[in-house]
DNA sequence: TTTATTCATTGCAATATTACGATTAAAGGG
DNA sequence: CCCTTTAATCGTAATATTGCAATGAATAAA
């Protein structure tokens, strides 16, 4: 069927899921790292330095901003985008509440 | 196309997409939090506990196995499930190196 | 005003994912 | 030896994702 039964699991592990599955892809993941290593607004080299088509970056970036961790703003003819601070850190919470679960447990199996 | 062009981005970069795209489902965080909240080997309420049917169910442990993010051990007819803890470490490793990139940039946006 | 630049959107083809019924395989109990 | 239990696998339908060519919209440059 390929739809994903959300009803039945809770907010948060739905919303877990939505944002790693934003990170499940390469392409997602190098726009990141570069917002990050750029510490700085990204004026329109994303195509250059990732190797996709205009579109398929476009795409990518638009299922960034759906989830809130980055921002764009208008300049002119081209588009700036920069990772958004809060956001990410509230991600960052979520998503080590998960990861972080522990561990008393010995090997059983 | 539907096919992540993979050849073109880092091994780094597809490993936390990998990674991440596991976590991507609710019903794989469910999974995975049942097995930390039990602390211990899970032999089948897995199906019952989670409200899929038994071949979605033993499709999406699958994953996690592939990954190496869970062991099974079969005992009997049935068969237990619980983290694989040392790759559960590694894989945080990853994780972290990604998430914990900061942000000394100013909002720029 | 025309042209160029930059990025978003649309439309579509290829592939992947999710879910489950039906079946199979393997082990135990009678 | 049958029968039950448990979980994997197969097959398939429905839906989602990825990628790009073509197009559109908006601003800047000429």
């Amino acid at each position: 069927m390929g739809l994903t039964k959300t009803e039945i699991f809770t907010d948060k592990q739905n919303q877990i899921a939505q944002y790693a599955k934003v990170f499940g892809h390469p392409a997602r993941v190098a726009i990141l790292q570069y917002l990050f290593k750029l510490n700085a607004c990204v004026c329109g080299d994303l195509v250059d330095e990732i190797g996709l088509a205009q579109p398929t970056i476009s795409q990518h970036l638009k299922e960034l901003k759906n989830l809130g961790l980055i921002k764009g703003n208008v300049e002119g003819t081209s588009v700036c985008y920069c990772i958004d601070v809060e956001n990410w850190k509230k991600m960052k919470t979520v998503m080590s509440t998960f990861l972080d679960q522990d561990l008393n447990q010995k090997d059983c199996c």
